[in-house]
DNA sequence: GCCAACGTTGGC
DNA sequence: GCCAACGTTGGC
């Protein structure tokens, strides 16, 4: 029985990986590795295949929607949170005993004119959007159907 | 570059 | 279990 589709917000920051390159990867595909916070790993492990996301330019002038992808792979465990030469390296988490996980996306499309920040602020049905709320530094959020359609909107 | 908000760590 | 110190995020 499938669950109806399910949405959420990822952010990277262009200088990092931006949507464009999410678009030039191999198969379009990327696996959203190097998250170290428990609450956005949990929605990670939420995600079904096939889930929505839009895929949030952070740190970035201006910060703002850029595009869609979707989640192509459920999660599993970030291999490089083992590697003493990674980034994102923790000690505790071992390939027995994993803590952190990723999932894989794929590109669907960047926005012709992304979203930004200021102009979701405006939008009063946006209101209770986790990205709006004060000191807000999720970087994996769920979305709701209605401000996903309304974000959709604003992008034409 | 600044700094507020947040999560984590570690001393006690 | 408390909380100060620290590192990070991310808008501005």
């Amino acid at each position: 029985m499938k669950t109806t589709r399910r949405y959420w917000l990822m952010k990277s920051e262009p200088s990092v990986f931006s949507i464009h390159d999410l678009a030039r990867a191999r198969d379009q595909v990327t696996s959203w590795d190097g998250v170290r916070n428990y609450q956005a790993r949990n929605y990670m492990r939420a995600m079904e295949v096939g889930d929505g996301v839009l895929f949030y330019h952070s740190n970035a002038d201006p910060p703002a929607v850029a595009g869609l992808a979707e989640v192509v792979r459920k999660a599993y465990a970030d291999h490089t949170a083992f590697d003493p030469k990674d980034k994102h390296y923790d000690p505790k988490s071992t390939p027995d005993q994993p803590i952190w996980d990723m999932v894989e996306i794929r590109f669907v499309r960047a926005f012709k004119r992304p979203v930004p920040l200021d102009t979701l602020r405006k939008v009063p049905g946006l209101k209770g959007m986790e990205l709006l709320r004060k000191g807000s530094r999720l970087s994996v959020q769920p979305v709701r159907a209605g401000e996903w359609k309304l974000i959709l909107k604003l992008a034409e």
